[in-house]
DNA sequence: ATCTTTGCAAATGCTTTGCACATTC
DNA sequence: GAATGTGCAAAGCATTTGCAAAGAT
């Protein structure tokens, strides 16, 4: 057990839930898919390839929780579904997506450089942060 | 007519569309209501009152339109709609948001000073931007 | 006169829910 | 054994679409 699944065990527990092992499969599904966001439906299938009982219903509900419990980020790269990533609790913040208005491919900035605009937040709106969500449109490398 | 009105009848011309009272009749109410962030079913509630006959497709229709057009911007704040507010083609971006976690009220950001973030993306991700969307979640004032 | 737009109702597509059965603790 | 979770099918809800009639240029 790797430490995805520790921390799931541990997050289930903390707050009453059962580890079953639908709920083990669709976080091993996203943990073998990092950086991809991958959609509910999307989970669904490869989860059916290890699990070929489970229900989209399940999973649905699997992902509500996860996100609950902190182990998920859900996206909307407006396409008409969400998306699911996994969160890095070690960084205080999400980080920054890049979504080409070509190809529709989504990637990540690793640098955050938002808290000199977050200061001015708190002190010009009296708006206390907790966290972020910023979507760049625009040309990739590939496209531009 | 004022502003708004005069875009909505060049940007239809230059495109080939009609202006029709519907169309006209949909902005008019956005421009009633700026800073509201209005769903497109609170729209069409809104419309209906001076034009009881439009039907909701015809609004859904004309904010897509709108949209298109760079009139409109139209924003998630994951409540499972869309709603839309006004560009301002004078700023050459979408202003912030900032979105309470406990009152769900939303608000804008005057500063920009993305500026930085967006060369560092330029330079080390080849991507042009061509715009952003830009969500602070938290506490306001009244919450905090 | 032509081509676009509208209104209506039906269809779509993602997501949620009710319920009987299964599983975890 | 009690309470939570699952699978299935049905329901829900925002949005889209097909089509005949109405309207704009």
């Amino acid at each position: 057990m790797n430490d995805g699944m520790i921390s799931l065990k541990m997050a289930l527990k903390k707050n009453g839930y059962k580890l079953t092992s639908q709920r083990k499969a669709t976080l091993k599904t996203i943990l073998e898919n990092q950086g991809k966001h991958l959609s509910t439906e999307e989970i669904f299938v490869k989860v059916k390839e290890s699990n070929p009982r489970i229900g989209l219903a399940t999973v649905y509900r699997t992902l509500l929780l996860l996100e609950e419990l902190g182990i998920l980020i859900k996206h909307n790269f407006e396409d008409g579904r969400y998306r699911y990533e996994l969160s890095h609790p070690d960084q205080d913040h999400d980080h920054h997506h890049l979504i080409c208005l070509k190809c529709g491919e989504v990637s990540e900035v690793k640098e955050d450089l938002l808290d000199s605009l977050e200061d001015i937040i708190v002190k010009n709106y009296g708006f206390k942060v907790a966290n972020h969500k910023v979507k760049f449109y625009g040309y990739c490398k590939r496209c531009n």
